[in-house]
DNA sequence: GCTATTGACTTGTTTAAACAAGTATGTTAT
DNA sequence: ATAACATACTTGTTTAAACAAGTCAATAGC
């Protein structure tokens, strides 16, 4: 529910720059042409252009206009992107998924939890363990800790559903920010005991800590992929006026 | 060189987090009171934070202030982030770098590398291959592609030292925006040939297309970094107005 | 024919103002 | 005591305006 102009404006142009209304290489209506279009004033406009070209689908150019450079992915494999729950994600590119919980604990923070988690020590932590089942295949063995306090009455059955829904809402939480790092690691006998791994030594390790709306750390989540069926897409821009 | 106010007090706000003069969890200075301390407009002020919230730096909360979520994170293997070159993510790290290369070539793009690559079929590209060493240890293999056109000139020697130094300090060319893919594949024969592997069967690829100020995408490349020495940072914040 | 300049575009930066909306802390009335 | 309200903060959205700076093409002057 976009309630925000910017934000409708951003929706529109976006799906008209998908849909190759404004094709690739071509340049946007200039800004003055789009305030006229959407009765509304270039800070706007501009507002929205830049939400573009964060995400890499269209490039500023000073002087000369704003450029298109969007083009379709053909989507083969599971793409991760944004802040989304594997339920999502599975839905976007389109596959059918199921989650089986096989474990399904509390704990608390010890020593080495956080320096691993960055949990503080003492925390109260659910943690859980699930594995992903992507058309049927075992291909994803993911490993959550929720602090307790902020995720009160979690259950084995909601795991197996969505946590995340669960979160934002039953709980009525907000998530805002993600930080991730992404690794590739040698198998563990986690994964062999839980996945159908084909000869692969290796599984790319997504791990990441989520921040709710206080701004308060309340998730550790490492999720391992099995290498054939995982793609991350990132957008990087070059930062004007770098040091030196 | 910042020369734009926003970038200055991005800046400076930004370096203060990080020798936690605001320190993790703390607010920062209310918006009103940033106007005052650097005697600008309230935008300007929200601008350089907007900034520092999609760098996961900071969080803004609505009717209560603005929250710092930046930890130092120590820097165990290579990281990857930003439109880098090899050379200042090695000087980032702290690890001596150098550069062999393998193979310096021209063709001419075809259908399959048109598929791959996203050149148009006909394009003149120079091909390369080069072997990255890190603290003496064969880690990266790197397959670059080059519009022709936009780079000329290019010599093995160049490719030796540094491509994006002669791109942005002898051409004059601008690197603005990069889409990247990253995916784990079973290691090659090149990989095998090359690099100081152990005993690992994959690699963690960064395929990734650039485009120059003009919008025209000049250079697709592929990084292929051994399993223990890759790490990729990402920070993701959720939209809000998510359609439903 | 060539160069220089002008002018009409484009995007980039900054300001000032107004109002909306969320949060916290009072005070008041019940 | 508690609920309701006022109010003084906070960040969020939008507008209008002015000027800077880059690009491009037509034109004027040589």
């Amino acid at each position: 529910m976009p309630k925000a102009i910017f934000q409708t404006i951003y929706q529109d142009l976006k799906i008209k720059i998908e849909e190759q209304q404004y094709p690739f290489q071509q340049l946007l209506p200039s800004e003055n042409a789009l305030v006229e279009h959407y009765h509304c004033s270039r800070n706007t406009i501009r507002r929205a252009i830049s939400m573009l070209a964060e995400e890499g689908y269209v490039q500023s150019m000073h002087g000369i206009g704003v450029r298109v450079i969007y083009q379709p992915v053909r989507q083969t494999s599971f793409t991760i992107g944004g802040i989304e729950s594997f339920q999502e994600s599975a839905c976007r590119n389109g596959l059918t998924a199921s989650t089986r919980v096989v474990q399904f604990t509390e704990l608390v923070s010890d020593e080495h939890i956080a320096e691993k988690t960055g949990f503080p020590i003492g925390s109260e932590l659910y943690y859980i363990q699930r594995v992903r089942y992507l058309n049927g295949k075992a291909l994803i063995f993911d490993i959550n800790m929720f602090l307790k306090a902020c995720v009160p009455g979690l259950t084995p059955e909601i795991a197996a559903h969505s946590i995340y829904d669960y979160i934002e809402n039953t709980l009525g939480m907000t998530i805002v920010t993600s930080k991730r790092i992404m690794t590739v690691e040698r198998i563990t006998q986690a994964d062999e005991k839980y996945l159908d791994l084909n000869d692969f030594n290796c599984m790319a390790v997504v791990s990441g800590h989520t921040y709710n709306a206080d701004g308060l750390m309340f998730e550790y989540t490492q999720s391992r992929h099995r290498p054939d069926f995982f793609c991350f897409q990132d957008t990087a821009t070059r930062k004007q006026g770098y040091p030196k």
